[in-house]
RNA sequence: GCGCCCGUAGCUCAGUUGGAUAGAGCGCUUGCCUCCGGAGCAAGAGGUCAGAGGUUCGAAUCCUCUCGGGCGUACCA
């Protein structure tokens, strides 16, 4: 509600100076640092100064002399040497929420591809992979609530040197069969297998160098699709995938669509882009140097101040081809500028209706379209961000500048370890890793916090705390309860941070369920669901809002500053939603839960809603409750947070 | 070496893109259950926004330099 108010004062005002002044200057709008002086302050008086050589606050005065009345404006005022400070009008505003002109968000042109999670199918998933599903599945919970076609990918690199490294792992370290590894699949938890497996190979080529032989015998046949290797290689891809849908579906993370490697390749998604890139001139073959028989793409295509040696290998002196490669061709085409296509089919579809589609390579009728996106966002972790520059920069090359531009690396730092849950794993640290204020997490070394296992230890915490404060609940009810908790816990912990954050995970901190976390907003909206229920427990009845609070009604209970400012901050939800897809940055709605749930809780210890006794003002507490656990609800959801019924 | 990111309370972090007296959580000190559930509420102590210059009405925020930390800079991803 309140966005909609500071949009329509920004156009009331950019309107007017435009005409008065043939200004653009954008409007900005700020919150006052006192509440006393009122909604919203703009500073733009401050903005015209130097341009029209006036003080700023003669301008304010014309400003506000000549904007007219805006509706649900009270009154203007200047402040200071120049701000103007907005006063809405209580009781219409309080009217507006209560009978819920909830603008219908906008449904906006075009779609928007979303790509996260993409976790090489050779593992078990870390915490470093939740943060990066989390982030992106709440990203698209936000651009949809803004209004957007949305549509999921989840790249599946299932013909990469990681799966390559741990299908060596089982043929030449372990001499497994194939029948064997299906065993394995079937009987173990085979993403931790592979975990220790891959650890164990990575160790084993640090040792035997010429063991690297093995990886690229085992890449040559999985990208030619032949051999024992190369079936051993989709069973450890495709048993792999089931663990991490299985693990990200925990936390309510779902796909619409994965496309797979193994069809860029077979589907000639490379070969076509490679023949492009040749064509353009955008690749060219080295044949002196280090890069001596590559395939390479000049520095200067991605990097201004590249030098000689910056080239970057796109395809291998042995024929096969990079990761970058196959990543310009899928970006490519998830723009439609491909001129291929994947087929598809059903990979699974949930209780729930929703299906996840797979990339193939044999036509089938009745699968729906994918791709053809005009934006794209690409959640990855920032030490890719030399590898992201060389892909956009290859669609540059290829003359696919507006592609380029709407290709966006939604970057985000690391999860490391603080060196506290480090000791608690168990792992070494040498004295100067002890010194630092985090230690990185390595697949590679098998050194990390696996999601599963931290997703079992939230539900234990969450879960003793259910148990000995509702001994009376059914067992099953009071483990979706500590489920609800664990994930709500969980996605707010990795959402509170700022992207560019580097996060030293705490198990300590993460175990936490008090203060800035997810279950004290949780607690909030559970605490006015209680009031709403004790009042129907008690044989009362909710009033009629709408005839128990004319507008009058409510601008006299909305006087005092108390229930005016505690409304004020509960319809604010937009305004937060619409920062964090502008600025790309979910952990706004993160942070405005939190501020919700504090006003809330303020609320809840102040003034005991049912026994309070004049029949409007007890109106207005039961409203305003109701309003509260309404939007608590629905940020929460936006986060991909649930609400239990009781904690 | 070069590129990107970071440095704000004892600790972990915000700070709405340059606005008014820099804010939270944790920890610490002290209060609050005859009351809609205390995973809660209230109060207090705690700051040279790493440092130095600059830009302007105005800087934690922009520019330059210095110091300190991190991540990249692969024929891994």
């Amino acid at each position: 509600m309140f966005h909609v108010l500071e949009n329509r004062i920004r156009s009331a005002f950019a309107t007017f100076i435009q005409a008065r002044y043939g200004a653009g200057t954008p409007v900005l709008l700020d919150q006052p640092k006192q509440a006393s002086f009122g909604e919203l302050a703009l500073p733009i008086a401050f903005q015209l100064a130097k341009q029209l050589k006036k003080a700023p606050k003669a301008i304010a005065q014309e400003i506000v002399a000549g904007a007219g009345s805006i509706a649900g404006v009270s009154g203007f005022e200047i402040a200071g040497n120049g701000y103007i400070n907005v006063r809405l009008d209580r009781g219409v505003y309080g009217r507006a929420l209560l009978e819920g002109s909830t603008e219908p968000a906008a449904s906006r042109p075009g779609k928007m591809i979303v790509e996260h999670t993409n976790i090489n199918p050779n593992k078990a998933a870390h915490i470093g992979h939740l943060r990066n599903a989390v982030l992106g599945d709440t990203f698209v919970r936000l651009l949809r609530a803004s209004g957007n076609r949305v549509e999921v990918q989840n790249y599946i690199d299932n013909t990469g040197v990681q799966v390559a490294d741990v299908v060596a792992g089982f043929h030449f370290l372990e001499h497994k069969t194939v029948a064997e590894v299906r065993q394995l699949v079937s009987s173990t938890r085979f993403d931790y297998v592979c975990w220790d497996l891959y650890a164990r190979v990575s160790a084993y080529y640090k040792e035997h160098g010429e063991a690297i032989a093995w990886r690229q015998e085992t890449l040559h046949a999985i990208e030619a699709g032949v051999g024992e290797l190369s079936e051993l290689g989709h069973i450890v891809a495709d048993a792999i995938v089931e663990r991490h849908l299985a693990t990200m579906r925990r936390l309510d993370i779902t796909y619409d669509v994965l496309p797979r490697e193994s069809e860029i390749l077979h589907l000639k998604f490379w070969a076509t882009a490679f023949e492009q890139l040749k064509e353009r001139k955008a690749i060219y073959f080295e044949t002196e140097g280090k890069n001596k028989g590559c395939w390479v793409m000049p520095g200067a295509a991605f990097s201004s101040d590249a030098g000689e040696d910056d080239s970057k290998v796109i395809v291998r002196s042995n024929g096969t081809v990079t990761y970058v490669g196959k990543d310009i061709a899928y970006q490519m085409w998830k723009f439609g500028v491909l001129g291929r296509d994947f087929y598809y089919r059903v990979l699974r579809t949930y209780p729930d209706g929703h299906t996840i589609w797979v990339s193939t390579t044999e036509p089938s009728s009745d699968s729906p379209a994918f791709g053809k996106g005009d934006q794209v966002f690409n959640v990855i972790d920032s030490r890719q961000s030399y590898l992201q520059d060389v892909v956009e920069a290859g669609l540059r090359q290829l003359g696919y500048v507006e592609q380029a531009e709407k290709s966006v690396h939604f970057s985000y730092e690391m999860v490391a370890l603080s060196p506290r849950t480090c000791v608690e794993l168990g792992i070494e640290l040498s004295e100067e890793d002890q010194k630092r204020p985090y230690v990185e997490v390595s697949g590679r070394k098998g050194l990390g916090v696996k999601a599963d296992d931290l997703i079992d230890k939230l539900i234990e915490t969450a879960q003793k705390e259910v148990d000995s404060r509702h001994p009376e609940a059914a067992a099953e009810e009071r483990r979706r309860v500590a489920e609800a908790i664990a994930t709500g816990a969980l996605r707010y912990f990795l959402l509170k941070f700022t992207r560019n954050t580097v996060i030293a995970f705490d198990f300590q901190e993460a175990l936490s369920f008090e203060g800035d976390t997810g279950p004290y907003v949780q607690y909030a909206a559970v605490r006015a669901r209680n009031i709403l229920r004790k009042l129907e427990e008690r044989g009362m009845r909710m009033p009629d809002f709408a005839a128990a609070l004319p507008e009058e009604a409510m601008s006299r209970q909305l006087a005092g500053e108390d229930f005016w400012q505690l409304l004020l901050a509960a319809s604010k939800a937009g305004s937060a939603i619409e920062r964090a897809v502008r600025g790309g940055e979910p952990s706004h709605v993160a942070r405005y839960a939190f501020q919700l749930a504090q006003a809330f809780n303020n609320f809840y210890h102040a003034y005991p809603v049912l026994s309070e006794e004049d029949p409007e003002k007890r109106a207005l507490l039961l409203w305003m409750t109701q309003y509260f656990q309404r939007q608590l609800r629905d940020v929460l959801g936006e986060l991909g947070i649930h609400v239990p019924p009781y904690m």
